[in-house]
DNA sequence: ACCCAGGGTCATA
DNA sequence: TATGACCATGGG
């Protein structure tokens, strides 16, 4: 694993002036950004879209009112997000250790590893979800890893893709510096990058990234 | 018809 | 520690 600053920055400046900034997390304050973080496990963002529509429609997008729904109606809201039976729990039980802890606003003070803790905690929540909530949802300067930045870096040659996820993050963020900002950008940028190009196109002449990637033909 | 998506848990060895 | 099964909808 070879993380330079140079070379991370280098390829964040060219994904930023392709597509501009993007301004993540898509959703509306700290329950939303904390909702969709569950409900987009390994889902596609425009299924989410729509439980995400659904569950505003049934005003229940907020703390108290989300536990007060009744498990079978929570998850019929957010059928389209798939895993509905099994995100409806994960959902309960991130909503009840909130509500345990008194409200998502009293998470704010708490200092980042115990808040990362807590939310790993919950059952359902692991590494990335937790990373996507403390990152986007608190403001804080953790890294988040998902496939998307292990199959980018792997194809830059720099981390073999398999290693340990607390390994990477923290490798990342040790050659970047604990910048909140970057950081949410950065991985925004990636998943943009992923979604439009890593996959979809096998070969990769119209990449954002070309000229800089080292294997521009490895294909998806 | 097939592949995959902004993962995570659980059982098993 | 490390695999594999499982969860499920919607778009390409």
């Amino acid at each position: 694993m070879r993380l330079e600053r140079d070379a991370l920055i280098a390829v964040f400046e060219q994904l930023l002036a392709h597509f501009g900034p993007l301004h993540w997390w898509p959703g509306d304050g700290r329950f939303e950004i904390m909702v969709g973080a569950v409900l987009t496990q390994n889902t596609a963002w425009t299924n989410v879209e729509k439980a995400i529509a659904s569950l505003r429609a049934a005003d229940v997008m907020e703390l108290a009112a989300m536990r007060a729904t009744a498990p079978d109606a929570l998850a019929e809201m957010i059928r389209p997000a798939g895993y509905f039976n099994v995100k409806q729990r994960r959902l309960r039980n991130l909503l009840d250790w909130l509500h345990a802890q008194g409200g998502h606003d009293a998470l704010l003070d708490w200092p980042t590893p115990r808040l990362r803790d807590g939310l790993l905690s919950v059952n359902g929540v692991g590494r990335e979800t937790a990373d996507d909530i403390v990152l986007y949802a608190y403001d804080r300067p953790v890294f988040v890893i998902d496939a998307y930045t292990r199959r980018l870096f792997s194809r830059f040659g720099w981390i073999g893709g398999d290693e340990d996820y607390d390994q990477l993050r923290l490798g990342i963020e040790a050659a970047l510096g604990h910048d909140v900002a970057l950081f949410n950008e950065y991985h925004a940028q990636i998943v943009y990058l992923g979604k439009d190009y890593c996959r979809t196109r096998p070969r990769c002449g119209a990449c954002p990234l070309a000229g800089l990637c080292p294997f521009p033909d490895i294909g998806g």
